[in-house]
DNA sequence: GTCTATAGTCGGATAGAC
DNA sequence: GTCTATCCGACTATAGAC
């Protein structure tokens, strides 16, 4: 209610006790993680996690909420802008047959002027990119780090927590991907190959976190700063160059 | 020594311990998994635990080992097969402008006659797919479940029993994949293009584990079995005919 | 080699003072 | 809301019988 803009002193408790909670979790596990080692890290003492989350469990859920929130808070802009572009650039297309014209009333400069599908690829193309490198950033930063440790446990034995990060976020990115490959690919965006496609992309950017210690040992990486992301990127160009671009062979 | 082939009582029981000990570490993790767990699946007593590998650590450890045995036998055929046909495709190619003639002293039927970097490439990319095939069935069988979950875990935390792991199968599979990449694209094996290639490539696989539940969710998928392994091979082929096919085009 | 029994430690949770 | 003190269960590891 009101109180959204009051951050009462338990309200910082729990901030404190959740940042606190995201880094321990995320590096050595739920199980490994003693509400001790919490309270210690918080700055808070033991029985607050009881009294402020009924417990370790609760914690760790309050935790992916937190998560969620924040990467949903990042992801906003850049998922706004591309649906209304999504609306622009497949306005004069058919996804349906049957629906072929769609009277559009939103007062665009662009949306009267028809698209021919090579510009409509190539834009998709760029917005993908630009999904794909955000992607890149946030699983590359620091700050980010634990939370894609985090997911990545979740992943492995989804749980409640698996849940609150699915239905938001996580979602939210795929269907994005997928609706951009659909202008490409010129198929419904739920057909299986375009999720498939969607996710096989996502899996080239997830080896920053699912692979990265072999990663960095490979590559003959210490860090993962700039440099090392900027090659990375680079290659994520080149191969969705030649996967879409190369369509209308097909 | 001499003992390979009789099996001894406490052979039999420490391999008892061992695979009980990768369904257990593997579902639940090290911190979560309990001695007194670890020996009632393997149906032996608590105290053996710490009597043949000198505790929980010693036992973690002993896993890793045993399934490093396991993977490398498992690629062993595949990897042997793709190195000496390495050698012959890539003998009349010049990896490196100084040694342009190799004088090949193997008695093999085709190694006399030269091959095109057309023929070579289609060569390659056949066994690449073939290596990332065989990737994906270890990935999504059952019976190695169990592995890939240990071995993400380890990647999120790289401790001894990483090193376990990377400095075995591991090393040699992404090797393979880079010498094959490396004969399409004309370039080093060990430079960072085609290992940053062949890492996006295993990404593209590994979403079958590392995203195991966004893939079953996102799919709509219940199970992943023949069918939609399948499908997952469907699309890996098509990337990889769009990422390499038309790579004389640049 | 395998078992039983137990010592010693640490964990999560809570009652009750402030 | 926050803290101290404490309970009780579960754990690892080991000593010693067989």
């Amino acid at each position: 209610m009101d109180r959204s803009k009051t951050l009462k002193k338990s309200d910082t408790t729990r901030l404190a006790m959740i940042e606190a909670a995201i880094d321990i979790f995320g590096d050595v596990g739920f199980h490994a993680a003693s509400n001790r080692q919490l309270a210690k890290a918080a700055g808070v003492n033991l029985a607050l996690i009881s009294y402020h989350f009924g417990g370790k469990s609760g914690l760790y859920l309050a935790v992916f909420r937190h998560i969620n929130d924040q990467m949903a808070q990042r992801l906003k802009p850049l998922s706004e802008a591309i649906h209304s572009e999504i609306i622009k650039i497949s306005g004069s297309q058919a996804k349906n047959p049957k629906s072929k014209q769609q009277p559009n009333t939103i007062d665009d400069t662009e949306c009267h002027k028809p698209l021919s599908q090579l510009q409509r690829s190539k834009r998709s193309l760029e917005l993908i990119e630009a999904v794909l490198f955000t992607h890149i950033e946030v699983l590359s930063s620091e700050q980010t780090a634990p939370w894609a440790k985090l997911i990545l446990k979740e992943q492995q034995k989804p749980g409640e927590a698996f849940e609150i990060m699915y239905s938001g976020a996580l979602a939210d990115l795929l269907t994005i991907l997928c609706k951009l490959i659909a202008i490409i690919l010129q198929k419904q965006h739920d057909h299986s190959e375009v999720k498939l496609s969607a996710l096989t992309l996502l899996g080239q950017t997830q080896i920053l976190r699912s692979s990265r210690a072999t990663l960095e040992r490979y590559m003959g990486w210490e860090s993962i700063a700039d440099k090392e992301v900027a090659l990375l990127k680079k290659q994520i160009h080149h191969n969705l160059q030649a996967l879409f671009l190369t369509v209308s062979h097909q």
